[in-house]
RNA sequence: UCCCCGGUAGCUCAGCUGGUAGAGCAGGCGGCUGUUAACCGCCUUGUCGCAGGUUCGAGUCCUGCCCGGGGAGCCA
């Protein structure tokens, strides 16, 4: 049998031919000669209403017992609806109960708090919201990657599990085959790595960097597209224990070039998911967050403004606002700053650009003035930083320093540092928090919400 | 990890200053209507997070623990 969605039934041109559906029931309504069957199959947001009659295969026996969840199959015409509320409808000739759902199906028709579809994880894809999300994230992934790939990068599959525990990003988890209650052991009685499978300790990946400055340095462009890990423990609305990480990486690139790639970046993937999701975008927009689309068009719209740190600095202790946090030259700038920046000051996006030195990572481009290195945070109304990034110190002498003055130990680094000492070459990358872009679209106020199945401290029931 | 707030029926929640629990939805039965988070009537459902304590009496007060949420730190 051929497939057909209800998207696909939804978007025909007109009523009049047969049509098949198959999918879960969010409501049935009987009537004392008639029910209307409310039909999802996550398609798209839409459900598809199929009206039964005592003139429907399997009205009495099926129709008129079916409950909230159950799977069905109906066949029938699909006509113009006389009711309010649809165009189509499906006049049901057959109906057959494919899996029913008991009266304990845990999804009333009612509106559920996210807390509670947390704990039912494996039933909440059929609720409108978390659906909703599931197809944008699937529109967002598709556009990042045909974004990089109309720019020539290669898709470079970074490993997941790392021996280097040098990316300094974050507290690792630990991956071995040890055996826990009796490791063995070396003579001076440590738990002897050297036994474990990789001869030596291995972690989960914290970040795909490293391996793409490797990729960069010989494709030339290359983004990384995978999952990451961080141990903190760190339990709020914007971390996970593992998440989806974007990073790109191009040879030959300084911090303008990367700048303005991550600025066709964002418009690009927004201007595609909002082509590709118009529905599950007004459903957010009119749901979650009213300014869902309309921030997106900003970005969309709008060309980025840059400001050099230094600057954003002055315009903050200059602004007369009454902030939390102190700002000063070599401190981060706060959320709060960052928003007031891109929301009130200038009113679309921001890119800050040439941070401290003393604040920000090893393997960044130092400037000229000795004091900053060419990094960049993108910053976007709603949510803060949406990007961060930087162009890669690719000058051997200075990052043999820089590791040096932060007290690592060069050895650690050596295939890092080869990269520099053969063919070296201007580059630069930025790393994106894929749940954070889909929090930014939809709105959602909580990242356990946008992925899946969520890992934070505590929690991997699904 | 720190600071706040919360845990009452399957779900969402009410329960004032302590006097042994209630509404809506879901579910069951019946009715009604081209209905659409349908509607109307009747009915069922609770170790009030767990363990102690105070009290004649604890959902309500106290202590500890567990779980959840929000904020902070850290970051993506």
């Amino acid at each position: 049998m051929a497939y057909e969605s209800i998207r696909g039934l939804l978007g025909r041109e007109a009523a009049g031919g047969s049509a098949v559906v198959r999918g879960w029931l969010r409501s049935a309504r009987h009537a004392k000669d008639v029910s209307f069957l409310d039909v999802s199959d996550g398609s798209c947001l839409s459900g598809i209403q199929v009206v039964a009659g005592p003139e429907t295969e399997g009205f009495e026996a099926v129709v008129r017992h079916l409950t909230t969840g159950s799977a069905i199959a109906a066949e029938g015409r699909l006509v113009d609806s006389p009711g309010k509320g649809q165009r189509f409808e499906v006049h049901a000739a057959k109906v057959e109960l494919v899996g029913a759902a008991g009266s304990d199906y845990p999804l009333q028709k009612k509106r559920h708090s996210f807390e509670f579809l947390r704990t039912i994880a494996h039933l909440r894809p059929r609720t409108n919201t978390i659906g909703a999300v599931f197809r944008i994230r699937n529109a967002a992934a598709m556009a990042i990657h045909a974004f990089f790939q109309q720019e020539g990068f290669f898709y470079l599959h970074s490993p997941i599990v790392t021996a280097s525990d040098a990316e300094g990003a974050g507290e690792m988890f630990r991956v071995t085959t040890l055996d826990l209650e009796s490791p063995p052991r070396t003579a001076e009685g440590r738990v002897d790595d050297a036994a474990d499978f990789f001869g030596r300790p291995s972690f989960l990946t914290v970040s795909g960097q490293l391996e793409a400055e490797i990729g960069a340095l010989a494709l030339s462009r290359v983004y990384t597209f995978g999952p990451t890990f961080r141990a903190e423990n760190s339990n709020t609305a914007r971390h996970l224990a593992e998440f989806w990480m974007v990073e790109p990486e191009v040879a030959f690139c300084d911090l303008d070039d990367l700048a303005a790639l991550a600025e066709r970046f964002l418009k690009f993937v927004f201007a595609e998911v909002l082509e590709r999701c118009p529905e599950d975008m007004a459903f957010f927009a009119e749901r979650i967050e009213p300014k869902a689309i309309e921030r997106m068009r900003t970005v969309i719209d709008q060309p980025f403004e840059r400001i050099a740190y230094r600057e954003a600095v002055e315009i903050l202790a200059r602004s007369g606002e009454s902030f939390e946090f102190p700002v000063g030259f070599g401190r981060d700038l706060q959320s709060e700053h960052e928003r007031w920046l891109t929301e009130t000051h200038v009113g679309r996006p921001v890119v800050v650009t040439d941070w401290p030195a003393s604040i920000k990572a090893f393997y960044m481009y130092r400037n000229d003035d000795a004091e900053t290195v060419a990094a960049m945070d993108v910053l976007v109304g709603g949510v803060g930083e949406l990007i961060g990034g930087s162009q890669r110190e690719h000058r051997l002498e200075k990052l043999e320093a820089t590791i040096r003055a932060q007290g690592l130990d060069p050895a650690d680094y050596w295939w890092y540092l080869d990269l520099r000492r053969y063919g070296s070459v201007p580059h630069a990358g930025f790393g994106l928090g894929f749940e954070r872009l889909v929090q930014f679209m939809t709105g959602m106020a909580n990242i356990r919400d946008v992925i899946p199945f969520a890992r934070v401290p505590g929690q991997a029931e699904f």
